[in-house]
DNA sequence: TTGTAAGCGTTATCAG
DNA sequence: CTGATAACGCTTACAA
């Protein structure tokens, strides 16, 4: 009755209560070998009836270990990420480690503290999408000094000095630039996202990759740029669709995007998959429910990237020598929606 | 040139360099009054010069605090979920706390292992929203002994003696039924989710009572239940079509089923918001960009229910005293579809 | 096979 | 105003 909170037990309490050293405690528990089978058995038994359970957070001191890793994203709540981190969370569980979050809403000065906090909690490595604005690297760039080895994923940094894992941008625009040619498309439109966008400048680049092979000539009137927002996409395709010879297909940088380019070119009278085309980047869970789809999507396998994010990770923190930075890109696939 | 790494500053660096004993320099890190002014300037001076930054792990050991909040999720990567933690770090992070996640994947045993690596990590309480297949709540109610506050969320207990924070079904299921009924209907259709959720049971309830109190007579086999496939929904979709008097207006569990649902009542012809109308509770975000969505969604506001839940646990683990478990229900809204 | 004791970095108590 | 010291719970040489 109203039994009161008592603390909880510890090694000390057992070896008192055993009339042996501490130190016999805590080797009998972790099955150490030089212990006699006989003191180890008494321990185990006692420790199980008292309810003991290790301190982690004296045992996170002492052996300067927390078997924790670090995550930083921009939102948590986009579907994008949420899925990454599932990944992140499967992998780090499977290898009992444990997963501590931070948000930074796009905002540097929210990273850094992040890593900050994350420092002084002494993590044991950090997995990390870049905020839009970040420039300098520094923040992360200093954690080599603590040990704090860095994966980023995503949103990352150009230099192949990083460990990185990212979308396979010239693989995947490959793929959908190609596929609408084979379809017979000659004339295909990019809505790409902000100029700034490391991802804008790739998507570019491949799609004169592919025309240039393809020897067809460029015209880089096809190619648009959107703020994200549903004016800055109606714009876009504005410019693209009052071109002379407008595109007959669309390559747009998300679903985001795609799904607002669909319903302008529909208000225009244009009927999708028949007048105009088009394909995007994967981030929403549900265009099978989609009327007007767009024909296909390019899937980035978010949960993959945060499992191999982790992956990486890990290797990291477990080799003893220092490795090179690893690049990993993941493929994305074409994926082809039926429309209801 | 390859200057490797050396350890990290300790207050104890900062005495001795400085020759003042290192209680003195904790003290004057801490602005603590009673530090001469001299003295804590040259210790924070030499502090930021070193680069020294507090080891949180010793800190929370000695402190036995950790300012940190775990948080147990059956699947990081639903929309719903991954809204409420977005919602949970936001508050944690404006407290300076720190989020640590665990994903059940609706397993009970996964449940409690999560459980006790927190409460070894002695977080310093946790937020909850249960597996499906947790009936035993035992491996919560023991961490009152640990003193660690537990809120639920969403998927709660059904007894007020814990705290909770979810969506109140009475009062979002009345605001539907009352809706449809306003707009003439009198033959509503209910499609649950399996029969033991609770949900199921307190949406068939508050129909029940809103019928009643109009004076409505109830035909129980109006009110349908499907496993949340795609064929479930479509089962439970062809019983209530194929009632002699089938309903007007059908509200859904959820957006999945109530996408299911449409598209099953558009393959028997039936025209959406015109032969047969369709409200559902909200969790896909982009329910805008559907061709035929549903007439009208409840907002469940799941970053809103992560807020409530996090302030809810952050004002337990601040009380000094016991304080009587709180029950907070959110209150949805109808959000109307206008439909593309 | 077991015990002794140092130490991880910090805060807090008690003296001076 | 400042210092010495114990304590938090655990691991790990080093001794015995």
């Amino acid at each position: 009755m109203g039994m009161t909170t008592k603390k909880l037990p510890t090694i000390k309490e057992i070896a008192k209560q055993l009339n042996i050293s501490v130190s016999t405690v805590s080797r009998a528990l972790h099955d150490h070998p030089s212990i006699g089978l006989r003191t180890k058995m008494r321990v185990q038994q006692l420790a199980k009836e008292m309810g003991y359970e290790p301190n982690q957070t004296a045992i996170f001191f002492k052996q300067r270990k927390t078997f924790t890793i670090g995550v930083i994203l921009p939102y948590l709540i986009e579907d994008f990420f949420a899925g990454a981190i599932s990944g992140i969370e499967a992998i780090a569980n499977e290898h009992k480690y444990n997963v501590l979050i931070g948000q930074s809403n796009d905002d540097v000065e929210r990273e850094k503290a992040i890593v900050t906090a994350f420092k002084n909690q002494r993590v044991d490595g950090i997995i990390v999408s870049l905020s839009k604005h970040t420039k300098n690297l520094d923040h992360f760039t200093a954690l080599e000094k603590y040990q704090i080895p860095v994966v980023f994923f995503d949103r990352v940094p150009s230099s192949n000095a990083f460990n990185k894992v990212a979308f396979d941008m010239p693989h995947g625009t490959h793929q959908a630039i190609s596929y609408l040619m084979e379809k017979g498309h000659r004339r295909i439109g990019i809505i790409n996202g902000p100029k700034e966008m490391k991802s804008s400048k790739e998507r570019t680049d491949t799609y004169m990759e592919v025309l240039q092979k393809k020897r067809l000539k460029i015209d880089m009137s096809l190619v648009a740029y959107c703020d994200l927002t549903k004016e800055g996409t109606a714009e876009a395709m504005e410019s693209l669709l009052s071109l002379k010879q407008p595109p007959t297909a669309i390559l747009a940088m998300n679903d985001y995007v795609v799904l607002d380019a669909i319903q302008y070119a529909r208000s225009k009278k244009l009927k999708n998959n028949k007048d105009i085309v088009f394909v995007s980047y994967a981030n929403l869970p549900i265009t099978q429910y989609l009327e007007n789809p767009p024909m296909a999507s390019l899937e980035q396998y978010p949960k993959k990237q945060g499992e191999k994010a982790a992956e990486l990770l890990l290797e990291q923190i477990n080799s003893e020598t220092e490795i090179s930075p690893r690049n990993i890109l993941i493929q994305g696939e074409m994926i082809f929606h039926k429309g209801k």
